[in-house]
RNA sequence: GGGUAGGUUCCAGAGUGGCCAAAUGGGGCAGACUGUAAAUCUGCUGGUUAUACCUUCGAUGGUUCGAAUCCAUCCCUACCCA
């Protein structure tokens, strides 16, 4: 193992705090492998760039030699974190909390070591709760403690509702904590408080206190809010490079600039043009994810079709457009089979009479029409979707 | 348990009997401009066999030629009191 010393330098890099850096270097300094512990909530089947963050801080862990210990939520997916806006969130069955688990199991591996990864559930223990064990346990928390939570004070003060279990949240994760005998807990700015309640049960408990480390919460690609699959702003890791290279494309200047220092560590190239640092940006998210080959081709695929203009060129879909049927029927059937999305036909309507929708560049703007489809021909969809006629 | 204010389309939030598929803003989509950036301008934004029809305004039932709007019951939320 490196010195201590040396350890941390590398550990505290990209942090957005650390409580405390003595006690993580104090611990380092014992020279055995710490128990890191990093919690994910599977109420959604993928892993996407935010999630990221705070695994590959894990990863590093691993690579200096220390334990990853990967805690699925399982039995708290069905609360899921408070945060105000999912309070209505219809809970999740067990059988999907079941099947994200599993996917999001194999995503993490695409960051982690697997030999090096120890993976629990904390329905393992909560399952096995009864009522008394839950109130010895809450008896340990105040209520004055619990409402200091940022978002619980917020919603308070707003007058929207604050449902009970909520306020068991930060209790379980704590729990957690106790149960893994985490040396370390990593997680994202938004789970300061709960990682902090996970040291205050741990010295409860008489056990050493976990090492809060805090990584910055990464933007989702509106720039605004936070990565979330229920915002609809996230990248996947499991997404085709082509997605993962066109999404962050898409991105502001500004937020590039986020992303490549939460992401990769580093600031762009100051002399480099903002759209060339982005490709370079998007080359390597779509390498770590995808694959050094696919990225290449995806960067490739992109520069024919939207720097070139030159559509033909690129990598599209095929479609063979049935014979006779009107246009927005052929639509519907190119989104359905190339790129599995159902559109309403008023949604069909709109984007043929906007001009959305282009054969070799000149646009259909009649929905009746009957088009006469020549093979070979490129027929675009809306901006990021076109097909190849076969 | 009592009182008060509420529950409207993706979100916020107008609308208190017909001109309501429902103002406005946000978000989203499309077009122009561009670097699939930002900013800006314009249009669209429930569905369909589409100049009309169907479903939607917490739920159910009712009044009416006609209900998001009126009545009844129920469900839910916030605030105040106990």
């Amino acid at each position: 193992m490196l010195p201590a010393a040396d350890q941390l330098a590398v550990l505290a890099r990209g942090c957005a705090t650390i409580i405390s850096e003595d006690d993580l270097l104090s611990k380092l300094k014992e020279g055995r492998p710490l128990r890191v512990k990093l919690g994910v909530d599977p109420t959604a089947p993928d892993i996407h760039l935010g999630h990221t963050v705070a695994m590959e801080k894990l990863r590093q862990f691993q690579e200096l030699g220390h334990t990853a210990v990967l805690l699925i939520g399982d039995f708290t997916a069905m609360i899921g974190d408070p945060t105000g806006r999912s309070a209505t969130r219809p809970p999740l069955t067990q059988e999907e909390v079941v099947a994200n688990a599993a996917t999001y199991t194999a995503q993490a591996f695409k960051i982690l070591d697997r030999s090096k990864t120890e993976i629990v559930r904390n329905g393992d223990w909560f399952r096995k709760m009864d009522f008394s064990e839950v109130v010895r346990l809450c008896s340990r928390v105040t209520l004055h403690q619990m409402l200091q939570r940022e978002d619980f004070r917020a919603r308070m003060e707003a007058g929207t509702e604050v449902r009970l279990h909520e306020i068991l949240y930060p209790i379980m994760q704590g729990w957690d904590s106790v149960e893994i005998r985490a040396d370390v807990e990593i997680g994202g700015t938004d789970q300061l408080f709960n990682i902090l309640v996970g040291r205050d049960l741990q010295k409860g408990s008489g056990q050493p206190q976990q090492v809060v480390m805090t990584m910055p919460l990464l933007e989702g690609t509106d720039g605004v809010r936070k990565m979330s699959k229920s915002y609809g702003n996230y990248i996947g890791v499991d997404e085709p490079a082509s997605e993962i290279f066109g999404k962050t494309m898409s991105i502001s200047d500004e937020l590039m600039r986020r992303w490549y220092l939460v992401l990769l560590g580093e600031q762009p190239a100051p002399d480099a043009h903002p759209m060339d640092a982005k490709k370079s940006l998007a080359e390597r998210l779509a390498a770590r994810f995808a694959g050094v080959e696919a990225a290449a081709a995806a960067r490739a695929d992109w520069d024919l079709r939207f720097s070139k203009k030159d559509l033909a060129g690129a990598g599209l879909p095929e479609f063979s457009p049935p014979a006779e049927a009107g246009l927005l029927t052929v639509l519907a059937a190119a989104y359905d089979q190339c790129f599995a999305v159902k559109k309403s036909t008023s949604d069909l309507r709109r984007l043929v009479e906007q001009g959305s929708v282009q054969v070799d560049g000149v646009k259909l703007t009649d929905p009746k029409s009957v088009v006469v489809w020549a093979a070979g021909a490129v027929l675009k969809l809306d901006k990021k979707s076109a097909v190849r006629i076969v």
